[in-house]
DNA sequence: CTGAAAGCGCTAACAG
DNA sequence: CTGTTAGCGCTTTCAG
C-alpha cells in the first residue's frame, strides 16, 4: 500500500492541497512549508500516482508508438529517436507492433487511445481510405504518421524523401549503363514503398531510352527478399540491377543470388534502401540510400508533442527529410 | 470531450453501475439490459476511459520495459516476444532505453512506478549499486531481470544458459586446435556476458594444458567491436582464434580484422553469440550461440503477470534457456 | 498563503 | 437484477 498525498499532509500538519501545491513547486506558497512538505514527503517516500493525476489533468504524459514490428532495424532506430524525445519532454512510450495487420493496428488505436495517451506515432498499414483517416481524425487524439499515406491528408506525417531516394537508386543505375533492371519492393500500398517505386518508375522512364524496370511485390524482411530474388532469377534472368526498397530485403535478394552461384556486383549490381548499421559490414558492403531514421523518430514526437496541447487545432505539419547515395560496393559497371 | 459512462447511462436510463457491469460482462444484469446498454454505447462511441479504472482497481495492465537500447537486436527480439506476449494478456509496454546508465534506469524505474505499472523488465541491473538494488526490491512492484546479478537474489530472472554458451564456444575452438585464444566481452559487471566470460575462461582451463585467453573489455555494439578487435590485432598479433560474447562485436571485430588485411577464417577463427538474423547472412556467415531471444521475453512477461496479482508475494522465479552452437564458416581448424 | 470542497471516470460494496 | 453510495489519489476552483 503506497503512501498517498494524504498521508503526506497528515504527517506535515497542512492539508492535501498544500501539498500539492507545494510539490508541484506552484507559486502561492511559503518557502518554509514547501521545504517542510518536501522533506515529510521524502521521508515518507512519497511517489505522486500519475494516474490519479492523469484522471484529473486529462493529460497521461504517454505517447503510443504504432509500428510494423520492431525487430525491423529501421522501427528500432526510429523508435529509439521517439523514446529519446519523448523522455526529454518528461513523457513515456507504448509500444506496439501491428504486423501490417489492419485490424491489429485498428485494436491498438482503440487501446491506446482508452488509456488516454496524448498522442499516437503510427507507421500505418495502408493507404488510409477517407473514411478511415476521418475515423481515427475524429478520435480526437494527436496523429503524426510515420509514411505518408495519402496526399494532403488530416494528419501530419514526417518520413523521408521516399521518391527521391527512388529517383537518386534509378539514376545510378543508369549512370552504371543498366538497362535490364528490377525492383523488389514491399506490400501494395506501403506508404513509403510505393513512393520509392514511384521516384524510381519515374527517373527510369525520364530517359532518352526509357527502361520499364521489373515489379517484384513481396514482405519487407529477410525472408521477403530472399524469396523475390529467388522468384526474379527464375523469371527475369536477364536482369543485371536491382533496387531494393529496403537494406533488409537487399539481403534477402543477395543471399538468394549467392546461393543461385550468382555474384555480387559481378553478375548482379544491389542497391538497398535505409542505410542500416550492417549495410557497411556485409560483403559486399551495400550500396544504399540513406535516410536519417533516428531524427525522424524525434521530429515525430516533437510535432506530436506541440500538436497534444489540444487547445487550438494544429494544421497538419508535414515533415520531409533528405536523403542521400552511399555508394559501395555492391554495384558495379555493367559490362 | 470524451463520452464518459455517464453519457452512456443517461442516454440508456439505468445507472452507471448497471452501465459498469454490463460492459464488464459481469454477472448479475439481465440480458435485454446488456444488449441495450451496449447498443446506447456503441452509437454513441463510448470508449471506457482505463486511466479512471485503473485508479480505482489498482492495475494499470500496463509493463515496463527496460533495456540497454531496443536497436540492439538481441533487445528488439525480446522486445517483441514480450510486446507479444503481454498483448495476448490484454496488457500494454513501455519501452525505455537506459544506455546502461544507473541513474537514467533509476529514474525510469521511478517514472515507471509513479505510473502504477503492474511489473517491470529490466536487463542491466548488475550495473547498479547493492543500495540501489535494495531499493527497487522495497518498491513492491513485480519485477524479472533479463539477466542473472546476484546469484539467488530477491528477483526473479530470465535468461539463456550464458555460462554455458561460453563453455560451448571453448569446447568449440579448442577441438579446432587453436591455443592462443582471445575473449571480446562487454563493460565488466555485465551480467549476461560476465556468465559467458566465466563458463569460457572456465572449460579453457579445465583441459590437460589450460589455455589462459587474452581478455578485452569493451562497449557491446558495433564499433565497441571494432574497437577492441583492433586493440587485439595491435597488442596480441599471436591470437587465433577470438570468441565475442555478442554477434554484433563479432561483427565489429571482423571488421577491424579485414582492414587489416586478416582473412576469416584463413587467419583468424571469430564465433560470437546470440544468433541474430544476420550472423547467417554476412561473408563469411558467423558460427555462433544461438540463444532464444524472442522466447525470454514472452517468458519474463509471463512470469511478470503470474507475480503481479499481489495477493501472496511469489517466491522468485528462475527459468534458464538452452543455448546451442550454431556451425557456420567464420572458425577453421588451427594450421 | 492555506484550507475546504468538488470532482476527474470508474468500480465495488451494500441495499433494495 | 438494478440503484445508491462511497471512494481510488490527485488537482483545482473558491473562500478565508
Amino acid at each position: 500500500m503506497p503512501v498517498t498525498i494524504k498521508d503526506v499532509a497528515r504527517e506535515s500538519g497542512v492539508n492535501v492541497s498544500t501539498v500539492s501545491r507545494a510539490l508541484n513547486g506552484e507559486y502561492g506558497v511559503h518557502a518554509d512549508t514547501r521545504e517542510m512538505v518536501a522533506a515529510v514527503a521524502r521521508r515518507l517516500g512519497y511517489r505522486p500516482n500519475r494516474v490519479a493525476r492523469g484522471l484529473v489533468t486529462g493529460r497521461s504524459h504517454t505517447l503510443g508508438l504504432v509500428v510494423s514490428d520492431i525487430r525491423n532495424h529501421f522501427f528500432a532506430e526510429v523508435a529509439r529517436g521517439a523514446e529519446d524525445a519523448a523522455c526529454r519532454a518528461g513523457h513515456d512510450l507504448i509500444l506496439c507492433n501491428s504486423d501490417l495487420d489492419p485490424d491489429k493496428q485498428m485494436r491498438y488505436m482503440q487501446s491506446l487511445l482508452e488509456k488516454r495517451v496524448d498522442g499516437i506515432l503510427m507507421n500505418s498499414v495502408s493507404v488510409l481510405s477517407r473514411a478511415q483517416q476521418e475515423q481515427l481524425a475524429a478520435m480526437g487524439v494527436a496523429i503524426v504518421l510515420l509514411n505518408r499515406t495519402a496526399p494532403r491528408g488530416v494528419f501530419s506525417t514526417v518520413c523521408a524523401d521516399n521518391r527521391g531516394g527512388g529517383r537518386l537508386a534509378a539514376e545510378y543505375l543508369l549512370k552504371l549503363g543498366h538497362r535490364r533492371i528490377a525492383h523488389l519492393t514491399g506490400p501494395r500500398h506501403h506508404g513509403n514503398m510505393t513512393d520509392r517505386a514511384r521516384g524510381f518508375v519515374r527517373a527510369l522512364s525520364a530517359v532518352p531510352q526509357p527502361v520499364e524496370p521489373v515489379m517484384i511485390y513481396g514482405r519487407n524482411d529477410f525472408t521477403g527478399g530472399y524469396e523475390m530474388g529467388r522468384e526474379l532469377l527464375a523469371r527475369h534472368p536477364e536482369v543485371t540491377a536491382v533496387f531494393a526498397a529496403s537494406d533488409t530485403m537487399a539481403f534477402g535478394a543477395i543471399r538468394a543470388f549467392i546461393e543461385a552461384g550468382r555474384r555480387i556486383p559481378g553478375d548482379l549490381s544491389v542497391i538497398g534502401f535505409d542505410d542500416i548499421e550492417l549495410a557497411a559490414i556485409v560483403n559486399p558492403p551495400l550500396t544504399t540510400i540513406y535516410q536519417p531514421k533516428y531524427e525522424i523518430g524525434e521530429a515525430a514526437v516533437e510535432i506530436l508533442l506541440r500538436h497534444a496541447d489540444r487547445k487550438k487545432p494544429h494544421a497538419p505539419e508535414h515533415r520531409v527529410f533528405d536523403v542521400r547515395l552511399v555508394e559501395r560496393q555492391s554495384c558495379k559497371p555493367r559490362d
